[in-house]
DNA sequence: CGCTAACCGAGACGGTACGTCCCGTCTTTAC
DNA sequence: GTAAAGACGGGACGTACCGTCTCGGTTAGCG
């Protein structure tokens, strides 16, 4: 947790450099994990980059893993909304803009940083696992919907269909130099999900 | 690269304590990154828990990268063999050993690391998704023998199948607190490729 | 020189908190002076021990040279007036003085601060010796004095037995821990002097 | 007490840098002491002007206090041997030495910070007053040699007049900014012991 | 079997970054 | 307008490791 927290929208005006330090290390703080990742994260480059003092940073939060969690939680607020339409329309929606996100995002060059921290420490961990969680639950409701109206068949199992779905681009984004090209999205979810036309037909 | 690789066969007796180091060294760099990542890694703290002295490590290795390199390029070698059976059991069994190998292996923990490390040192990139390719790649052999065997269904996407199996594995693996359990591993296989008794009926 | 400095009797009216904030800082300092000398000295703890904010101590001084040596300036003032009765009467008083001020003196433990701060600040420097240039002419223009009137015997060069009567207290309290104690005084000035009853006799 | 205190005679050789060292650094702690002060000491300036690491100084020194202790420990070395002839001739030569010593050299400059220092740092006072401690007894025990050989009269107190004769030269270097020339110290000791020619006649 | 060269542990070295403390300046809010 | 409160950029503190280096003390394996 960051030692002053964003304020509740009742205060009173603050004094506004506190406002620009915040948002000017997080910049600065961003740049750095995209470059050099959150092993080679230095507290003073980031000072540097974002050229303030380092008693500065300190005044904020309280340490590296504070930092980057308060960081990665503010890039989280650009996530997309779910959009509208059948489900499987949604479903490609939100993968295709996932699949954007670990291909093209300045914010996705820190998700292996993160997957690492997250084994070693234990905030980071559950930073990245709750959203991670979030993320996934949100898709598997979408898809027990599907089944519910039918639109989708019946014995599909939402929990392991999703786990494929997001599986599939993670897995080329942290263990392959390919990432999920997010053209292909419409072909991935045909094929977990079953084509449209068919769908009457489908097992999967 | 390391300063002197490991020796192949034909080459004369080395000094044997050569041979001690780096067992030790090795031995204590796997304990260090499963105990603290790759981020956390000291090289005074392998020296001290490998009982040598530091210049010892720096005699052998250029530095931390070469040293866990090489050292999980010796974990390598403890990869499975495929195995026999039907296509549908040989790849239960090597998914079956994947998820004990992301479950309970202590070198498994070293797979975030490795994720990370990847994203900001070439050298690791190579070697990370080098042997992630054979990895797959032996799976999409497998699964392709399957489908030229008619064992199974004939539209299978044998390159995007391998991708899903294993995706679910190493999305529960780096995503999440809960990684894919082996006994469900017979599930997955069941609903990527289609249960076996009904496999002329299935699409994926 | 002081941004503020103490106003002369004619001024107006100032504002009454100034009066008093540049009081009780002046209060704080010699007790921060007195603790831990000059070198570690604070600006945040005399604030502190004021109960003032840092900026009220900058606003009415420049900085720690310049609160130091007004403040020391304000203990000067409480310097003792000569006295009466022969000049070997007034100089016993005035060095008895000095050795209780030496001894017991709150204000006595900045002595050594200031002998420190006068070899690397040109303006405590200038205050410093002036003072002491000051006290030690009072003493040469008393001890000429009994020359002239024939109560100290002719030959008795002035400016040496000053000096020789004032070192021996300096010695004392700067290099020794046992300041020259005031009980003492008398025979200091026999010794100096010549004793009274002997006067005609004496050679220093 | 410094970490690694001069080692004895029978030891083996040590890595010849650490001699190196400890010299480059007291060496530069000399000038910055002469410049600056005990005050204005910087452990990076210090380690910048010697040309070794900061952590170089910590591994032999506990700390700025340990470092001039030892340093002024040191210098102190270069204290001069008696030498020969009369007492009053000794007696001269001592504080000729002494004069020259607080006027011109480069470690006098020391003795201000030292002073100060003394107040408020337990260590620092034993030091410098043992140090002084062990000067003015040898000055005593000189005196005292002259009284019972006759050399000087036999009502001489010698602890007083040891004190008048360093007191003079302390005073003037430490509260005044003229030192006093070491051409006048056969004035000064003329005047505390009496001259030569005249010993029979003189009191003080 | 003894010599010599390689290898070793230990740890000093010049550095860089850490997280903390204080400096002197600046800004806000309360009175 | 003065004050308390405290954020700010800067810079030194003392600590922990980095990767390089030097040192004696083994230890291997060739002569």
């Amino acid at each position: 947790m960051s030692v002053r927290p964003t304020r509740g929208e009742g205060e009173q005006n603050p004094d506004p450099r506190i406002e620009r330090s915040r948002r000017v290390i997080q910049e600065a703080t961003v740049d750095e994990l995209a470059g050099v990742g959150y092993g080679g994260l230095r507290i003073e480059s980031i000072a540097r980059r974002a050229g303030v003092g380092k008693a500065t940073i300190y005044r904020h939060w309280n340490g590296k893993q504070d930092l980057v969690e308060s960081t990665l939680a503010m890039i989280k607020e650009d996530m997309v909304a779910p959009g509208e339409g059948t489900v499987r329309e949604r479903v490609t929606s939100i993968l295709t803009w996932l699949a954007s996100y670990l291909t093209d995002s300045r914010a996705s060059s820190v998700m292996p940083a993160l997957v690492s921290a997250a084994q070693f420490d234990k905030s980071v961990a559950q930073f990245h696992f709750r959203f991670t969680s979030e993320r996934r639950q949100a898709m598997i409701d979408l898809l027990s919907e599907g089944v519910q109206t039918g639109e989708l068949r019946s014995d599909l199992d939402a929990e392991l269909a999703a786990e494929m779905l997001a599986g599939v681009l993670f897995y080329r984004r942290l263990m392959t130099d390919r990432p999920f090209p997010s053209e292909e999205v419409g072909n991935l979810v045909a094929t977990v999900l079953g084509s449209a036309d068919r769908a009457d037909a489908l097992t999967i």
